[in-house]
DNA sequence: AACTGTTTTTAGTCGAGTCTAAAAATTTAT
DNA sequence: ATAAATTTTTAGACTCGACTAAAAACAGTT
């Protein structure tokens, strides 16, 4: 497989919320930053070779096996961005990109060595579950901190979009995985939040508290 | 740079035993497992870049800047190999091949906190050394085992031709680096020796003595 | 100096992966 | 139901890096 063929399958696995559920070649194009008439390519190539479920003009989702191959790129991505971070002190906002490069890394036997070297993890730093060798996840809290009741307490368990400049903001503020949050207080109008973590009072807005997942405690 | 790119400026690095030894497209292509066309284009393109020094039909070396990167290159592979066999335990006949894919890994940072991580090592597994982030390397002993006299006792400093099969005869043999070898005997008509490492005898051909450098005590 | 043999370069082709522009299919709206 | 707008696919071109086959340059010999 090349890189360009693995890109492709992590995009489809990253964009298929359910099961079943077809992607457009816009939406693949647009994952990947080309355009549809490269993905449309790229999937009659992948339907060829029976990893891609790929109907002209319907869309394209992930075969059996396109799933399992796409898992693996996951894997190795989120185990790596383990080592960057819990081995090499790398701020959570700086593994993604270095991960990028070192998830296309072809040796089964040094995942595995890496896996072990990590202790197992099965969460990335952003709280992302990381695929085991037979594509199985754990399920992770899909509790938004925005949902949370007034005065209730939530551990940070992950961030749905772990774009940069976010977790950039959130580690500035000292906020970080396993940190405990309490809802001081939610604007009715805007949905806005007064939160406590660590002694510390903090103002978010909307898109902030959803974009960050709690489990109760 | 590309992959290729790197991989040719690596190779003109590996291949120039003097600073300014020229390289033939030949000898270029052969070590890439490639055709002396293949290499002539490149050459030109790398010529172009400024990073050989390349006339034709004459042949190549790399120009300063040149150097610099192939030397960051090995840099790289280097620690990396070092990464496999001190944290992830492979042996030291496993980890050329994925230290090949590692070396084009491009993070500067990556490359220096993996460098601290490892407690900045001056040389890789086979004992080769590593360059510095300003291409320097420490030079290593190139004394043969093959030229050492009857009853000295030398350490086990480098191997010359870090062939797969070679290290993997050695690693059977328990010999590795930093065994203390005693040469016990030396037959005069093909230089095969009788030596002894950790209490045990050893039987080596003339083959084995002059791929391997020792330091004598 | 010319002939032979080797090395090197050039010229043209190919596959992977991208692009643009145009055609075809689908969807939306009138 | 047909026209308009959008999405998707096709067709053709481009770059990179490799290849083959042929031409050109070089080296050694007579």
């Amino acid at each position: 497989m090349t890189r360009a063929e693995e890109n492709y399958l992590k995009a489809l696995y990253h964009l298929s919320d359910r099961e079943d559920a077809l992607v457009s070649t816009t939406e693949l194009a647009d994952r990947l930053e080309t355009k549809p008439s490269s993905a449309t390519d790229m999937l009659q190539k992948l339907h060829e070779k029976s990893l891609v479920a790929y109907t002209k003009y319907k869309g394209a989702k992930l075969s059996e096996e396109g799933r399992q191959k796409a898992s693996q790129i996951v894997r190795k991505h989120r185990l790596w961005e383990v080592f960057l971070v819990d081995k090499l002190d790398f701020g959570w906002e700086e593994v993604h990109e270095i991960a990028e490069q070192l998830e296309h890394i072809k040796s089964p036997e040094l995942v595995e060595r890496l896996d072990q070297f990590l202790g197992c993890p099965t969460t990335d730093p952003h709280g992302d579950p990381i695929p085991d060798q037979k594509g199985q996840v754990v399920a992770i809290s899909k509790t938004l901190l925005a949902d949370q009741p007034l005065q209730s307490s939530a551990t940070l368990m992950g961030i749905k979009d772990s774009d940069a400049d976010f977790l950039t903001y959130l580690s500035q503020k000292g906020i970080k995985l396993g940190s405990c949050i309490t809802v001081l207080d939610k604007e009715p109008f805007d949905q806005s939040m007064t939160i406590e973590i660590d002694g510390q009072m903090h103002f978010i807005s909307k898109t902030i508290s959803t974009n960050i997942y709690v489990q109760t405690l």
